[in-house]
RNA sequence: GGUCCGUUCGUCUAGGGGUUAGGACCUCAGAUUUUCAUUCUGGUAACACGGGUUCGAUUCCCGUACGGACUACCA
């Protein structure tokens, strides 16, 4: 069994769009499967006919394309397990029910809903803490372990509704293995007789996953830890269907809290602290409500699954910075963490920035013309290459780049008023007249050299070349920061610069009108 | 309520019977004889609590507290 290829499964439902943790199951799925060398598969889990969402299983699929966690076996590329959509199995789970049947495992139970609710009321009501179908109460309800065999057949020749439920035994425990959190041990008695096959002729979660796992050769189950409670049920099933050779291993991650307070994150976390949850925008089709995703904020794909990677897991030593391939190189389930980990936006941010700087000019021009174009922006690209190059450096997102930027391309509208008022003296004018003469003469318009006339001149002058930097840098692009200044004006280019100078000093004067 | 899982700086975490408990984000201070959202340097800041075991426990064990998940004919 040590030898056995390494097959894993990421398995959402179709229910909506997905969410970072599901996300992060996927990744560390993926990189489980690249790093043993084996299989990772996607499964769509649609057994559940009413929570069926339109879009939400291409959604699924866009998002991990976009993050880069291809699978070599799913819907739309199918692989000889197929098929991959559970609804599209129908057919295959049904004997695995008659067998758990047949064998004692498991039984049929003719309940209403109804009665399920009085009996659970009755339970509470006579101070029983967690009303359930088990070997106690399934005395008192009409399954086929309670009434009479004749009754049961006729109610079944009668086509009445039932589901079959897994019988649980009354006094055993059960352990399992968690690759994450070492054995974990559970009484029977605390389980519940869980419905594994639905009146409406689909398998549960529980029967549909043992079975496609199963069938799939899945080697280890890597799924969130709210699986945890019902892992002890699954055990069962792999034993009394005689599976229990081939179970899977299982590692149960653990979740995504909200970065403030307390519990599982939620998209509504993310309205109110302002950050997306999704990984593409999601447009609800019932609601009509429109989810930001982390593609449309204008993140990097490595920079979503570096974040989502060190989110949960860490390596022995202290590198943050991953991409894929060394991701796939060090991770490890047995380094992924025990308790949940709360979702830091800032640090997320971060991460982009990093990712974002490291993107090279060409790249980033490319990415960035788009938007010069609504502002009717036209520049050669060997321009835009060098802006790209410098605004990189202070940038989070691509985005960004206008709001930080647009002074490269069109001249101030506006120039930092706290500056100009705080600045601006007599000398002004005059000292800046000198250094724009000396530009306009300069054969070398490079920074250096820049740096170097704006220096002498000041000094001739007898003027502290530092009070009139940032002044300078105002002048030149109307905000009080950005990249450093002599590069900018580099960039600029002599003509335009000049002209900016010249604008300036017209605008404030001798005396530096204090603005507005 | 019950069952299960968890608990190291504000956050993500490394570490592990004897350490100045390390890194990153955030924050603060200095530097880049100019700004800054970048970069660099430095600082503040943590082993939930109580019992054991031990020469010694943050590390192992047991309790308590706190947090989380689960408790559907949902996954």
């Amino acid at each position: 069994m040590s030898d056995r290829r390494i097959r894993v499964r990421f398995a959402p439902s179709p229910t909506g769009p997905l969410h970072l943790g599901g996300v992060r199951t996927a990744l560390y799925n993926y990189l489980f499967a690249k790093k043993m060398g084996g299989d990772f598969i996607l499964r769509i889990e649609d057994t559940d006919q009413n929570r069926f969402v339109p879009g939400a299983e291409g959604y699924i699929i866009e998002s991990l394309k976009w993050a880069g966690l291809n699978f070599s076996e799913g819907p739309g590329v199918g692989g000889k397990y197929g098929p991959y959509r559970q609804s599209e199995r129908k057919e295959m789970y049904r004997q695995y029910a008659d067998q758990l049947v047949e064998n004692g495992n498991a039984y049929y139970a003719f309940d209403t809903n109804e009665e399920l609710e009085e009996m659970r009321e009755r339970m509470t009501k006579a101070g029983m803490s967690s009303p359930k179908y088990d070997h106690i109460t399934r005395e008192y309800m009409k399954n086929s372990l309670s009434l009479p065999k004749d009754e049961v057949e006729q109610r079944l020749k009668n086509g009445e509704h039932y589901v079959i439920r897994i019988k649980i035994p009354r006094n055993e425990e059960i352990k399992l293995h968690d690759v994450i959190r070492g054995w974990v041990t559970v009484k029977s008695a605390e389980l519940d007789d869980k419905v594994l096959f639905k009146s409406d002729g689909m398998p549960t979660y529980h029967l549909a996953n043992v079975v496609d796992d199963y069938l799939m050769q899945i080697s280890h189950v890597i799924r969130g830890e709210e699986w945890l409670p019902s892992a002890p049920t699954h055990v069962l099933l792999y034993r009394y269907l005689g599976w229990e050779e081939v179970m899977p291993k299982f590692a149960h991650l653990p979740l995504i809290l909200k970065p403030d307070g307390n519990g599982k994150l939620s998209k509504r976390d993310g309205d109110r602290l302002g950050f997306p949850v999704f990984t593409l925008n999601w447009n609800d089709p019932v609601s009509g409500e429109l989810s930001s995703g982390y593609r449309e904020a204008g993140y990097l794909p490595e920079a979503y699954i570096n974040i989502l990677a060190m989110l949960g897991w860490h390596p022995s030593d202290n590198k943050e910075l991953f991409s894929m391939d060394e991701l796939v190189e060090s991770f490890t389930l047995e380094r992924v963490s025990k308790s949940g980990a709360k979702f830091d936006f800032e640090k997320a941010k971060w991460y982009n920035h990093q990712y974002l700087k490291t993107k090279d000019n060409a790249y980033l021009a490319n990415e960035f013309k788009p938007t010069l174009a609504n502002y009717d922006v036209e520049v050669s690209d060997e321009y835009l290459q060098k802006v790209c190059g410098l605004i990189k450096e202070k940038a989070t997102f691509l985005k960004d780049f206008w709001s930080l930027g647009s002074y490269f391309f069109l001249r101030p509208m506006h120039y930092d008023e706290s500056v100009i008022a705080k600045k601006w003296d007599a000398n002004c004018p005059a000292f800046f007249t000198a250094v724009n003469e000396k530009f306009k003469t300069t054969a070398n318009f490079t920074a250096a050299e820049l740096q170097v006339i704006y220096e002498q001149t000041a000094t001739e002058m007898n003027l502290k070349p530092g009070n009139y930097m940032q002044l300078f840098r105002v002048l030149i692009s109307g905000q009080a920061a950005g990249p450093a200044v002599w590069e900018m004006v580099e960039v600029i280019g002599k003509t335009e610069t000049n002209i900016r100078i010249e604008t300036a000093i017209e605008k404030f004067g001798v005396i530096g009108i204090s603005v507005s």
